[in-house]
RNA sequence: GGUUCCUUGGCCGAGUGGUUAGGUAGCGGUCUGCAAAACCGCGUACGGCGGUUCGAUUCCGCCAGGGACCUCCA
């Protein structure tokens, strides 16, 4: 098998072959949320992204750490401003909850939509919250190595020295000088000694509620650092893959090269890859634009803009129809038409058992086999590879009508191969409805049925007709076939 | 204003210097008692204007439109 796999890399902005660091094994950190609301359908890409990714790896055979974090702490409002309020806090205070009953909550709910999902957990879920000690030690080692001062009790990283020692903006591809000569000045930040300088540790007001004693002050460490401080300790000093979502290319990853190269002296991630983003009317859905369908919305259909429930295969499959750097437009023509050709995918699927062999085969196996894995191995192009299986339906589904034949051998290859592509690989699932009673309903279908045979031997066609109507009412579709017939309960 | 990306058929979305992406929707056909499903076929898609080339949707330039980042964001 071919395993020459090739990924985007934004540092280098060229597709590279992907090496790992330690033979067999793979160390992966990738951005989690935010926990201060609901998971909305942006969040949904970088999920399945790297859990394609994820998925892919161990396909290969690698050993595969994978850490995502929960930010649950120190992610402000408005970092530029002194008021800047911490996400959490102020959905706490809103609420009227503890800090960390918010975090829960929405912790919780995202746990249940990336399992909807079918996204596999990580390894490793580090919280924020929970290396405050971690983080106070890199803080250190950066005042000690002059990066970072103190001042009225917060810390901030001294990006002009960086970038003479080593050079701030490699990442996002910009210069600190261009950067400072076209930034607009804003108010109240004289406490840093440059506006592009960030936080490290911001000394908490009076009414702040989440807060930890230092030696610089009772406060909270800045958003930057918890990834810096959390990647390092649980995949090394250099690792293989760090992803997140294209709008945290700056200042987040950013800054975090800086803090993390100013303290080791040298860049840590080999394989920076990042996911596009999901649009709406052409535009970012953000929760700060407003302009979001959390995925519980999708999955109930409760949203003015939508015109009904999307099941979230049908938004997993939607995803990776499109490849991850692309934009991605939401529209709910889109989502059922995605809808529709994951029904297509997974009918094929399900075929694969009731296929007769034959001596011969009329279709090329081999090659689709070939095809697939040049797709996925080209930077996990999702929607070639997902093109390919749909040309393996259209043999299924002809084997199925006896206009193409496959060997026993041919079969098998071809189950296998799908069996990979689509479970393994893409992570995709049946969600036919699980019907409570489903033996007591086969018997009363099966029972109507024989009514409808016989009607249909008596060439009554109004019974045959009248029956398969009722059937169909409530959701029952039948299929003649030449050779009988065909009934199944019709998804939503 | 700075940096950068994009513009593909009704919709979503791949890709390529000359050969079918795929899904979905539409149309025609086969099959069927009629359907459904499936299969087969179809519709002159590559923002505009120039240039390079034997040949450009694909390379270059200009123009138009849109997006992302430069605040928090997946």
């Amino acid at each position: 098998m071919d395993s020459s796999f090739y990924l985007y890399n934004s540092l280098t902005r060229t597709t590279e072959l992907f090496t790992p660091l330690v033979p067999g094994k793979a160390g992966m950190y990738v951005c989690g949320p935010t926990v201060y609301s609901n998971a909305h359908l942006g969040h949904a890409r970088p999920a399945i992204t790297f859990d394609l990714l994820y998925r892919y790896l161990l396909h290969l055979g690698y050993q595969v750490r994978y850490v995502r974090n929960i930010t649950d702490v120190g992610h402000l409002e408005d970092e530029a401003e002194e008021t800047g309020e911490d996400k959490i806090a102020k959905k706490a205070r809103l609420e009227q909850l503890e800090p960390m009953e918010v975090v829960q909550k929405y912790m919780n709910t995202f746990h249940r939509n990336m399992a909807d999902l079918n996204t596999l957990p990580p390894g490793i879920e580090p919280r924020a919250s929970g290396h405050i000690i971690e983080q106070q030690v890199m803080i250190r080692r950066l005042m000690e190595k002059g990066y970072a001062y103190g001042i009225n009790g917060s810390v901030y990283f001294d990006v002009v020295k960086y970038d003479r020692d080593f050079r701030y903006g490699i990442l996002s591809g910009r210069n600190l000088e261009e950067m400072m000569s076209n930034s607009r000045q804003l108010e109240g930040q004289q406490e840093k000694r440059n506006p592009y300088d960030f936080a490290l540790w911001k000394k908490a007001a009076p009414e702040h509620i989440m807060r930890w004693p230092s030696e610089w002050s009772e406060g909270f460490p800045g958003w930057h650092l918890e990834c810096s401080a959390m990647s390092t300790k649980y995949l090394g000093e250099v690792f293989d893959i760090h992803g997140g979502g294209m709008d945290l290319q700056f200042p987040h990853h950013e800054c975090e090269i800086a803090q993390s190269t100013a303290v080791l002296g040298h860049p840590t991630v080999r394989y920076w890859v990042h996911n596009n983003m999901i649009t709406i009317n052409g535009q970012k859905m953000a929760r700060s634009l407003g302009n979001f369908i959390t995925l519980d919305e999708l999955f109930s259909g409760n949203h003015p803009l939508l015109t009904q429930a999307y099941s979230p295969m049908t938004i997993r499959f939607f995803i990776l129809q499109a490849h991850y750097r692309s934009t991605l437009d939401f529209s709910n023509e889109a989502l059922q038409a995605a809808g529709k050709g994951l029904e297509k995918l997974m009918k094929a699927v399900a075929l694969l058992d009731k296929l007769k062999t034959s001596g011969s085969s009329s279709a090329d196996i081999s090659a689709l086999e070939q095809k697939c894995s040049e797709a996925i191995n080209d930077d996990l192009n999702s929607p070639v590879l997902i093109a390919h299986l749909f040309d393996g339906v259209r043999i299924i589904n002809s084997v199925y009508d006896g206009s193409v034949t496959l060997t026993a051998e041919d079969l098998e290859k071809l189950r296998k191969l799908f069996y990979t592509y689509v479970f393994d690989i893409l992570g995709l699932k049946n969600e036919s409805s699980g019907t409570a009673q489903p033996e007591l309903i086969s018997g009363l279908v099966e029972l109507a049925m024989q009514i409808r045979t016989n009607a249909r031997n008596n060439k009554d066609w109004g019974t045959s007709d009248f029956i398969r109507n009722e059937l169909a009412r409530i959701g029952i579709v039948v299929k003649d076939r030449k050779d009988g017939f065909e009934w199944e309960i019709k998804g939503d």
